[in-house]
RNA sequence: GCCUUCGUAGCCUAGCCCGGUGGGGCGUUACCUUGGUAAGGUAAUGGUCGCGGGUCCAAAUCCCGCCGAAGGCUCCA
């Protein structure tokens, strides 16, 4: 059972013509029905009186929520392609009409059998449409997570709900290493926890434990950021910890795009809601944008960089003698309104930092080429910022078709990775790529946020009117790239945190990277009297573009260390005369579970700078004495 | 948007069920302590108990409304 739910204002039918001969009588006269919740159903082959009830349940409960009472049940057959037989249908029909006047709802009915027209006024919020399934294998549409831009085709918004219905099942199967397919239901996870729980999470959308993140009350404590609440949620605040991570994260990505090729812009972060290009879609999703008014103009809040590289690469001059074309811009920020429930740390936000680089292709061959570096690029890239192949899983979409004509393209993809992979595979392509991989972390409550992404867009050129001139001088349309080689850079920050606190759970030191540690070296002066024989040693290590510090507060020594070590640093050297006289300095070692070795400052930076080579640097982004420090967060 | 839970000092938190002077810890400040690898001592500081209304002799506590947050649901272009 197939049944489309819509909340409206108004519906007006009327009875056209009989379609088979068991059609109920009917006059063929409009009917109008105010402020109703309209169940467009069909029967399908297998449903029974209880599904009937179920429905009526499901519909009840909404009824609820919305604080109304009405219903229309409307036999509608286009849902379905397995339709079950009229009489059949009829009968659940009623079934379902009897059950819901038992329970006091006040319902109307249309018609069965007949063709019928109709107009119908939709109510704008949220919950307004939605579609439910009963059929036994029902699966959902996967979520569309972190794709830099997502747009769908133009349509009547009916008729695309109702499309998306018979077009957007997702066959999903495990995409081995050999590059085949197997079925999810037969594939045996041992082993591989991860990826089941990924694969779960996609499916099923299973929700755990009832907890609050791990890394929220991590990005406090370590005044890396919090919440703001004076802003909107999920926009939050930077500490100066915080912000020198961020900005560390998008030095490295940027520097690494740049290698590849990505040229950087800079477009605007709003665009005007009614452009051509941009308004066709945008108002069927209004509720997730922010919106301003500026005068006359109603403006929308970016969610990707993809308008202004789009809108640049229209007015471009270009080639095949040039592509690849990559542009490449970090948007900071790309805005999402989420709904207030959705958003969570640091790892759903409304305001979000994410690199985009875009890649216009002559046609799939280049494309699958450029595809296939990008790839490299994304495993690469996170795994400088401290995220490995044991941290995440990958999905790969497409379409049947696409796997039939590609095999071998996606089968050197999954061998590469060297794991499997979760595919979801559809028979019609309804989105406007052909081929996305996504890479999905998983966290301490078993749920998946994507990070790094790729996708073949096969129709956004045209609709932006971005074209190229082939070797016979005509314009043609090329495929676009749209990767984000890292994610949202404050969900790197996330996984990070929760990865950190994964080790801890396991009985390792949590910590981060070292490039990215706000303080990678903590000097710790036994008595104020060595204070100036500390700081010398401080300068020496900070010339070489190491971040050290030096706690000269009047705590004791051993508070002093405990309070490094819950700051997580990596190196800590506690310096008295014995070291001053010696010149060989005792350091403590997080990354060794706080193993002290001896070494000199010049071998200390030596082992440093090469455990940081190639990565940004930045300066300590707070005083070098502790007792010079505001605190941020109690 | 719905459901649940929670709003007490910069931070964490007790007290609320069963109404009667709001308690502790961290931090901060001062003083003592200058200590050799995960919490030294003493004192001071800091509260419209989220906001508004109601009940009551009396409200952090009970009732109603609102605001905010978190989690779940739904959703996720």
């Amino acid at each position: 059972m197939r049944i489309l739910q819509l909340h409206s204002n108004y519906i007006v039918y009327k009875p056209v013509e009989k379609e088979i001969n068991i059609a109920e009588d009917a006059a063929k006269e409009e009917t109008k029905v105010d402020e109703v919740v309209v169940l467009f159903t069909a029967i399908e082959e297998g449903d029974n009186a209880a599904m009937a009830q179920k429905a009526i349940n499901d519909a009840r409960a909404f009824l609820g929520k919305i604080k109304a009472n009405r219903i229309l049940i409307y036999p509608f057959a286009h849902l379905s392609s397995n339709l079950s037989q009229p009489s059949q249908a009829l009968a659940i029909i009623k079934d379902m009409e009897a059950y819901a006047k038992e329970k006091g709802i006040d319902t109307f009915r249309a018609p069965f059998g007949w063709n019928k027209q109709f107009t119908i006024s939709i109510k704008g919020h949220p919950l307004a449409e939605q579609a439910r399934s009963y059929a036994p294998q029902a699966a959902a549409a996967a979520p569309q997570e972190g794709a830099p831009c997502e747009a769908k085709k133009e349509e009547e918004p009916v008729s695309a709900a109702l499309k998306a219905e018979d077009t957007m099942k997702s066959y999903w199967h495990i995409l081995q290493t050999d590059g085949s397919l197997v079925p999810i239901e037969e594939y045996k996870f041992k082993g591989k926890s991860n990826l089941q729980k990924f694969s779960q999470y996609e499916i099923k959308k299973t929700r755990a434990v009832t907890q609050m993140p791990p890394h929220v009350p991590l990005m406090k404590r370590l005044e890396i950021a919090d919440y703001e609440p004076g802003s909107d949620p999920g926009n939050v605040r930077w500490y100066p910890k915080g912000r020198m991570i961020k900005s560390l994260l998008e030095s490295y990505v940027s520097q690494r795009v740049a290698q590849y090729g990505g040229m950087e812009v800079e477009t605007p972060i709003m665009y005007d809601f009614h452009h051509p290009s941009l308004s066709s879609y945008l108002n069927r999703f209004p509720a997730r944008q922010y919106v301003l008014k500026s005068e006359d103009k109603e403006l929308f809040l970016r969610f990707a960089a993809c308008f202004g590289q789009f809108l640049m690469a229209h007015d471009a001059q270009f080639s095949y003698k040039q592509m690849p074309v990559k542009l490449y811009e970090l948007t900071r920020y790309s805005f999402r309104r989420e709904k207030s429930g959705e958003v969570v740390g640091l790892k759903r936000l409304r305001a979000f930092t994410m690199p985009d680089c875009h890649a216009f292709c002559v046609d799939l061959e280049q494309a699958k080429k450029e595809f296939n570096i990008r790839f490299d690029l994304c495993i690469s890239v996170l795994d400088d910022i401290g995220l490995v192949k044991d941290d995440y899983e990958i999905a790969m979409r497409f379409t049947k078709d696409f796997y039939a004509e590609n095999k071998e393209f996606i089968a050197s993809i999954v061998a590469k990775f060297g794991k499997p992979i979760l595919a979801e595979v559809w028979n019609e392509r309804f989105f406007y790529f052909a081929l996305k991989w996504d890479l999905n972390f998983v966290d301490n409550q078993d749920k998946a946020a994507a990070l790094s992404t790729d996708q073949i867009d096969v129709e956004n050129a045209k609709r932006y009117g971005i074209q190229y001139v082939d070797e016979k001088g005509e314009k043609q349309y090329p495929l676009i790239l749209h990767c984000s080689p890292s994610g949202a850079l404050e969900r790197d920050i996330y996984a990070l945190l929760e990865k950190a606190y994964r080790e801890q759970m396991k009985g390792n030191s949590p910590m981060l990277p070292l490039w990215l540690s706000p303080t990678q070296v903590r000097l710790i002066p036994i008595s104020d009297k060595f204070l100036d024989k500390v700081e010398a040693i401080a300068q020496q290590i900070s010339a070489k573009c190491i971040r050290v510090d030096i706690d000269d507060s009047s705590a004791t020594l051993q508070k002093k260390i405990r309070e490094a070590e819950q700051e997580w640093i990596p190196y800590i050297i506690v310096v008295g005369e014995k070291e001053i006289e010696s010149g060989t300095l005792s350091v403590r070692i997080r990354e060794l579970k706080g193993k002290q070795e001896a070494m000199t400052a010049e071998q200390l930076i030596a082992a440093v700078q090469a455990k940081i080579a190639g990565k940004p640097f930045k300066p300590l982004p707070l005083p070098m004495y502790l007792s010079k420090r505001p605190v941020f967060h109690g």
